[in-house]
DNA sequence: GTGAAAGCGCTAACAG
DNA sequence: CTGTTAGCGCTTTCAC
């Protein structure tokens, strides 16, 4: 036998450490409350269990733990709201502050919720499985997924409340902004001021989203102008991708007197590209972004944005996801929200 | 009796449903987990047991799922974020994505982790009884906290690891930056300009970071000078309120020739109020920020920054936090994290 | 001082 | 086609 008492299989349970100390369950289970002053257990015990409590490495298994504790007058709700590590987290964080609060206007004697966030890595939900199974949300809201996320959604059935934000799936209640009248709202604008040389400024990986969003653009340029507008392809999201892309294509002296950029961080990249190269906003460039940016009143010149109306969309996301779990709604809908705009200096 | 038949006490279970149709528990979870096809029960009962469901208004208990269901030879660990809603989630995501990062080195089989952030209301974290029981995380990292908070955590102890960022609580780990320094060193990078007004703006509601950053900043500028410098006070923690409150000191035309804002957004708000008043960054006023701002960098003029080194924050946390779980270690410590210092353009 | 037993709500295996 | 049984891991009486 070796020296070391390594239970190798099966995790450390209350039992077991009873077991090795010859001591019952409900022993153990008093120290790890630290309830043994009132139950009067001789110190030494005390310590033999805490000993083997160390030794064993042992870690509670919260479920059995609340399943036990809990009262059984009150009703406990788990929400989620499931978002990717990469994505910024504005608008989550409105999500949540919304889902918390129609949660605690419905909280009560017996009703009582909790609200959290969990993360996935762009495009491996699939892989979460932790995330995905009945036992662990009542109901959950999804953003932030690529489309190999979608696929993986589109194929399968949550057991569980399901609102999606941003994307269209088939099977689910999904609230969604307007990508195609953003685009197109965009291009408007830019065409408004007299524009002629257009330039659109998207990731290399797009959204959904981002790609209706850059498409209705260009269509909308083409329809207008009889030309496509250039596209420029950052690496990535954020600033630096983004003035680097646009930094590459002015320098390469092809035009641009108006940019479209489909995010915000590559909006805040490229104003540095286009000052460094000494234009100005919106005198030679015009820029429009997209409006989900905290900050957009705060960039140099103040950022003109066509976007999402957030307010509006997760007013619709929490709506729907307690219709769900009460199972007031059993077919799933698409709820469009249509884009505000704001116009500030820079177009 | 009421026509409706509401169990107006007890949260429904599978079983209240099973007396309600007359059939056994679990043909009601057959029908809830979908599996009727291959149980093959009658069409006919499936339904009544749907509408019972509906009717009752049957939300799953998801602990005693996950009890149920889970594999015994894997072990379950749970861990959390628990910050504030009203603060900024830029580092809160750092630590979320190192920690699952560390979880995931550490996931195998037998081994899992689930990592989730929770909210609170800043200065209300006492009321948040379901976070703070021990059922329901093995381990938290909370940050973010307000003095009220701090007291509530100082008066207790919670029942699982937990590690503290950013403040200072007796019987914690805790990790910290070290405000003190950050506001000495952003003193010395403004008198070394030759800055002879200095102005610090903070928020009227102050965290012990932002305290203690404002504090060393006028205790370090009166050593130097012999005067205080100018406290500018903003409303809150916006960029709006930060442009205000600036906008208000410049019109009222009391001296300033360089400025250290004690939280970014602040900073932000700060450079349109300098901008608007015909001032230039950094030749008639010098600012600096606190550089755990995404996009300093693509501030305009880019934005010098003292703050806390966050990669080796986040390291310090995760490792403690682990070493909390395995009883590793078992005294609590403080441990300081120097500022990083990057130079940039605004001063 | 300590142990035995019951049961939180759910589901899977096994009997009919 | 459906019901009975057992038990996930934990805590809390109650009994010795």
């Amino acid at each position: 036998m070796a020296a070391m008492a390594r239970s190798d299989k099966r995790p450390v349970t209350v039992h077991m450490i009873a077991k090795h100390v010859s001591v019952s369950a409900s022993a153990v289970s008093t120290v790890l409350a630290d309830r043994h002053e009132e139950r009067r257990l001789a110190p030494a015990t005390v310590e033999r269990i805490r000993k083997a409590v160390r030794d064993l490495g042992y870690v509670p298994n919260v479920a059995a733990r609340r399943l036990r504790a809990h009262d059984p007058e009150v009703h406990h709700i788990e929400l989620g709201i499931l978002t990717s590590f990469e994505a910024p987290l504005f608008l989550v964080s409105r999500v949540l502050r919304q889902v918390q609060r129609m949660a605690d206007a419905r909280t009560g004697p017996g009703r009582n919720f909790s609200v959290s966030i969990a993360m996935f890595h762009a495009g491996r939900l699939r892989e979460m499985a932790g995330l995905l199974n009945a036992s662990r949300f009542n109901g959950v809201v999804i953003t932030n997924t690529l489309p190999d996320d979608d696929a993986f959604l589109a194929a399968t059935t949550l057991p569980y409340a399901v609102v999606v934000l941003g994307r269209r799936l088939p099977n689910y209640c999904c609230v969604l902004d307007t990508p195609g009248e953003i685009g197109r709202r965009a291009a408007e604008i830019l065409l408004g001021r007299g524009c002629r040389r257009p330039v659109v400024l998207t990731p290399a990986l797009l959204t959904q989203s981002t790609a209706e969003r850059a498409e209705a653009f260009c269509t909308t340029v083409r329809a207008k102008t009889g030309t496509d507008p250039a596209r420029v392809v950052a690496a990535g999201f954020t600033p630096t991708n983004g003035a680097e892309a646009l930094r590459a294509h002015l320098g390469a002296g092809r035009g641009c007197d108006g940019l479209y950029a489909v995010t915000d961080g590559l909006a805040l990249g490229a104003y540095q590209a286009i000052k460094d190269a000494g234009r100005k906003i919106p005198k030679d460039i015009a820029v429009v972004g997209v409006g989900d940016h905290e900050h957009a009143d705060f960039f140099d010149p103040p950022l003109t944005c066509v976007g999402p109306s957030n307010e509006t969309i997760v007013e619709q996301i929490v709506t729907q996801l307690f219709d769900l779990m009460n199972r007031r709604r059993v077919k799933p809908v698409e709820t469009f929200v249509p884009p505000s705009v704001v116009m500030r200096a820079s177009a």
